[in-house]
RNA sequence: GGCGCGGUACCCAAGUGGUAAGGGAGAGGUCUGCAAAACCUUUAUGCGUCGGUUCGAUCCCGACCCGCGCCUCCA
């Protein structure tokens, strides 16, 4: 089943391919690095990154650029007020997105692009403009690009140019512009402010014009997937269209992605709603990162995500559900008879076509989800019954592993994530942030993994000699740290609550 | 005002012109030295309201009500 994928720019759910017939080239609006990223921006990362994985499941290879916006009005406010050079200020958040990328599973992608390291191939492109009159300097120094002279404005955010010139919205810029809706690409120096000396004189980069230059840098004229959160199509993906095309005379992004924003509780998250939340605010309060990503996951892009600490816990437990499992599978010694028949088989073969069919359909989470789940049930009522042979334990792990190439929560890494959120906040100074139960469990006081591990054996063995006061006085210690005991067939598994 | 999305069980959430996936929670049960966990079973004569089309609609059409998003820096 190929896979399909909605393309905002023609409305319609279309085959996503490479045009090469080799790697999918695709470009994705990554962060301006002001300030630690919050979950609204990792929902879209992170469904960029589940089209990833799915690309690559249906055999395409990844050339996928992401863009890192490190000058910008909000890096230059901020870099002054901290009195550090912007390089330096933006540096770290840099870093501290790609911490919490990976906190997330989400993949790096091929190519990173920063905007501060192709100012060139910004002000080419604007010459380019410049030389058909489409860019046009303005007074104070700036260049403006003419939206007159484009008339596919508006094909992908299907604005309606009269609307919008006449629309609530007065573009009260304090340049001379030609007109209201002309945008910026080259923004003149203000006093103070960091600057690059070109032929276009002394200024900075628009943001629009990053995106343009450094996509058709790396991917070419044109190419495959255009991706970003919702709020981008306008103006900025609009804006990316029309200095590309008016540039080549050729297609800029054929196929085009975009996310919808999540909600949180119900309503837009914003700073003064108090419902603002980075990942690391989340990690500090003791959720985990992969429930985190699943419940992010859980809901197919193209609809709002309300998230709540209700779903947050919910995710927690069907994470947890499908470890369990998988653990169950992996660490069980399963007969290798054959099978009094192939019901399970044919089950299990199901629904790694429907988890594979559901993903190829627009990227539907929820539908792959329930795949799982629905082998996850077969598959444990066999085990339970004893009549789960080898084969198809084998079989439930292949899929596993291919449920996994895609949600990537089945490996626990979350109690190190945790620490790592937790030395995060020790070092800047945000030990306000963290939640009592997570300093208990994580901090200098709470049990490693192998005093944990001790106490477990120690408490197995008391079990052994059935000298169960024992057994049971360890039980509690460690549940009074946080250590959840579960006895199984399989021998006794220990987590964190 | 313009553009768009959604309203499905206690909560989250798929889906289809022929009669409601999955998850979480609750309840019952199995297992267990006990407990917890795990596992199983169970939970919508109905899919916002009212009309229409149809042999048949939650799914198509129309109207209405409610919620939300974008149109401005914003993922």
């Amino acid at each position: 089943m190929a896979l399909e994928l909605f393309n905002t720019l023609s409305g319609k759910i279309e085959p996503l391919f490479a045009s090469d017939g080799h790697a999918l080239r695709f470009y994705c609006c990554g962060p301006t690095v002001y300030d630690y990223g919050h979950i609204g921006n990792f929902r879209t990362f992170l469904h960029v990154d589940l089209l990833r994985r799915t690309a690559r499941l249906h055999g395409l290879g990844l050339h996928h650029v992401m863009n890192i916006t490190d000058v910008d009005d909000k890096i230059i406010r901020n870099a002054l007020a901290a009195g550090k050079p912007i390089g330096e200020y933006s540096a770290k958040f840099e870093q501290a997105f790609f911490e919490d990328m990976d906190a997330l599973g989400i993949e790096q992608p091929e190519q990173i692009a920063r905007a501060t390291e192709n100012i060139d191939g910004m002000v080419d492109l604007i010459e380019r403009l410049a030389s058909q009159d489409i860019a046009y300097k303005a007074e104070d120094g700036s260049w403006y690009f003419r939206i007159a002279r484009f008339p596919g404005y508006g094909k992908l955010s299907k604005k309606d140019l009269d609307g919008i010139e006449d629309g609530a919205r007065v573009d009260v810029d304090e340049y001379e512009k030609d007109a209201a809706r002309d945008f910026a690409l080259w923004k003149a120096t203000k006093p103070g402010e960091t600057s690059w000396q070109t032929p276009l004189g002394p200024g900075r980069p628009g943001w629009h014009i990053e995106c343009s230059a450094m996509a058709m840098k790396y991917l070419g004229d044109s190419f495959d997937l255009h991706a970003g959160g919702e709020d981008l199509m306008f103006p900025h993906h609009e804006n990316e269209i029309a200095q590309s095309e008016a540039a080549t005379h050729k297609p800029f992004a054929r196929h085009w992605f975009h996310v919808r924003f999540l909600l949180v509780e119900g309503k837009k998250m914003s700073k003064s709603e108090g419902n603002f939340f980075t990942l690391r605010d989340l990690l500090l309060k003791g959720y985990r990162a992969s429930a985190i990503r699943f419940l992010l996951l859980s809901v197919p892009y193209r609809h709002q995500l309300n998230f709540t600490f209700d779903g947050l816990t919910e995710s927690t437990n069907a994470v947890d559900r499908l470890r369990t499992f998988n653990d169950r599978i992996r660490a069980g010694n399963w007969p290798a008879t054959a099978p009094a028949d192939d019901t399970l088989s044919t089950l299990i073969r199901k629904g790694d076509a429907d988890f594979t069919a559901a993903l190829a359909s627009d990227l539907n989470t929820a539908e792959a989800r329930a795949a799982i789940f629905d082998v996850l049930r077969a598959v444990n009522t066999a085990a339970d019954q004893s009549r789960l042979t080898r084969a198809d334990a084998e079989e439930t792990l292949a899929l596993l592993s291919k449920f996994d190439s895609i949600f990537a929560v089945l490996e626990d890494r979350d109690a190190d994530l945790t620490r790592a959120a937790l030395a995060w906040a020790e070092a800047e100074g945000r030990m306000d942030d963290v939640s009592p139960d997570v300093l208990e469990k994580f901090g200098s006081s709470g049990l490693t993994d192998a005093a944990i591990d001790a106490l477990v054996a120690e408490r197995t063995l008391a079990k052994k000699q059935r000298n169960f006061a024992r057994a049971d006085a360890l039980r509690n210690e460690l549940l009074e740290k946080g250590i959840l005991l579960e006895d199984s067939k399989e021998g006794v598994r220990w987590k964190r609550q």
